[in-house]
DNA sequence: CAGTGGTCTAGACCACGAC
DNA sequence: TCGTGGTCTAGACCACTGT
């Protein structure tokens, strides 16, 4: 029972911490505001430097601040990004703007970048080899890439496709794969997705994700896993794709 | 550009948590093993204690590790539980009388608790009641509850029901709704949910939530708010769903 | 340049768990 | 009781931002 029921007060840190979040929630501090220093905070609550520093790092491991060496540590907006999983119902129930988040005009008028991309050939993971129905060892084309929006970093994904299905076709290894994208070149060999499954775990990023993304300490990252498979069934690609948690929200409509 | 190509070595703390990091992940280190303590680390690289606990707390933020107070740091393990999106919530499952909880693994022998369960009428927030299509003020019936998995907090849930649609129809206000639960009751007065929308975001918890699902530290949470529409476009439920990003995996499977 | 946050030391006392 | 992590002090030097 971590936490549960406790008679002893509150250590000094959390109290300054819980005043800054109550003050951020009402509105004191908005959106990009500078919040108190921690010099502001030493002097205000007679506490030393570890202390002040502690007491906002709360705050910023909640996703709620962000320090900015050498400027002071502002409040952290969340203006999200709207990624849609399957197209087709969302349209006629979200096109009158009663979504719960509200997005950056819903994808309009942003400027989208791919960046990092690389093609090679290896062999799949323990995992990915089971999901694609492949033997030990069975090689895989592997397309990585990041994408941004607005000149910042928001996703990177890793799409593994059997080299048994692709061949040497070097539409698959180019960087533009074409009208369609790869979804479309292994639709013209016959093995059109049909149906997709997406697993979606929350979790905190790696150091390497941290860098990629550019993430700042506080922010999750989502990691949605997706499998394609033909109508009959066949595996035919599965890409690993992790986002900036503060970046996104994803969404999903289907039927009873 | 945070924390772009940096030519600087980096801070002695942040090299004793790769080296940490690098043996958890080699295996060196497996789930619920402890790792080498603060007085540990200060010994083998002659550093003093807060050095020795920020680099600890590096794996804790990461959600690597977990510290018990007054025995040690542990590696932390990753189970999730498998949450469906649309198999879940199929009419055929509610139409037999199957609680939605019940499915919500791959049928495991798990102790399935429900907690804190509580109903009470109140007015919906502003995005609430776009959602739902509500005028400003109108009244909501609301049902919050926790749920346990072999007695280990796992998600909270608040659903808002109009209370324009439930009336005062007792089973809407029961702790056990009946059969099928809350959306066969709806469906019974011709409200049957066809539809629904969900919208996931992953973000750090916040003080209240990491109380009610006992969450360490360096664990997000994943929220998802789910709409349920009848067949011609009307709201008839929102709930907001709180998870412990530790236990779960969510599933959506949709067509092309 | 002054002010900010980032790192680090060398102590101290406490609450808690395991033995 | 002893070792653990949790909190806190009172300094220090550094890197960086802003003017």
């Amino acid at each position: 029972m971590p936490t549960s029921e406790n008679g002893s007060p509150p250590p000094v840190y959390r109290e300054i911490a819980e005043e800054l979040r109550e003050q951020i929630r009402s509105g004191r501090y908005a959106d990009g505001d500078r919040l108190p220093g921690e010099n502001v905070i030493m002097e205000r609550h007679g506490v030393a430097r570890a202390t002040a520093r502690q007491a906002l790092s709360v705050l910023i491991n909640e996703g709620l601040a962000v320090a900015v060496r050498g400027s002071g540590v502002y409040v952290r907006l969340f203006r999200p990004i709207r990624r849609h999983g399957a197209r087709r119902l969302s349209r006629e129930l979200w096109g009158n703007g009663r979504a719960i988040w509200q997005t950056d005009t819903d994808g309009e008028d942003r400027g989208y970048d791919v960046d990092r991309l690389r093609v090679e050939e290896g062999t799949a993971r323990d995992h990915v080899a089971r999901v694609l129905g492949l033997t030990e060892g069975e090689g895989v084309l592997l397309r990585s890439r990041r994408y941004l929006v607005d000149g910042r970093p928001v996703q990177t994904a890793l799409s593994h496709l059997p080299l048994a299905l692709v061949g040497d076709e070097p539409r698959f290894r180019d960087g533009d794969t074409g009208p369609g994208g790869i979804y479309a070149r292994l639709a013209e060999r016959g093995l059109a997705p049909a149906r997709f499954t997406e697993e979606i775990r929350g979790r905190m990023p790696t150091p390497e994700e941290t860098e990629a993304l550019g993430l700042t300490p506080g922010t999750p990252v989502l990691e949605v896993a997706r499998t394609a498979l033909t109508a009959d069934h066949r595996p035919v690609e599965f890409n690993e794709i992790t986002m900036d948690g503060s970046a996104y929200v994803l969404q999903y409509d289907f039927e009873a």
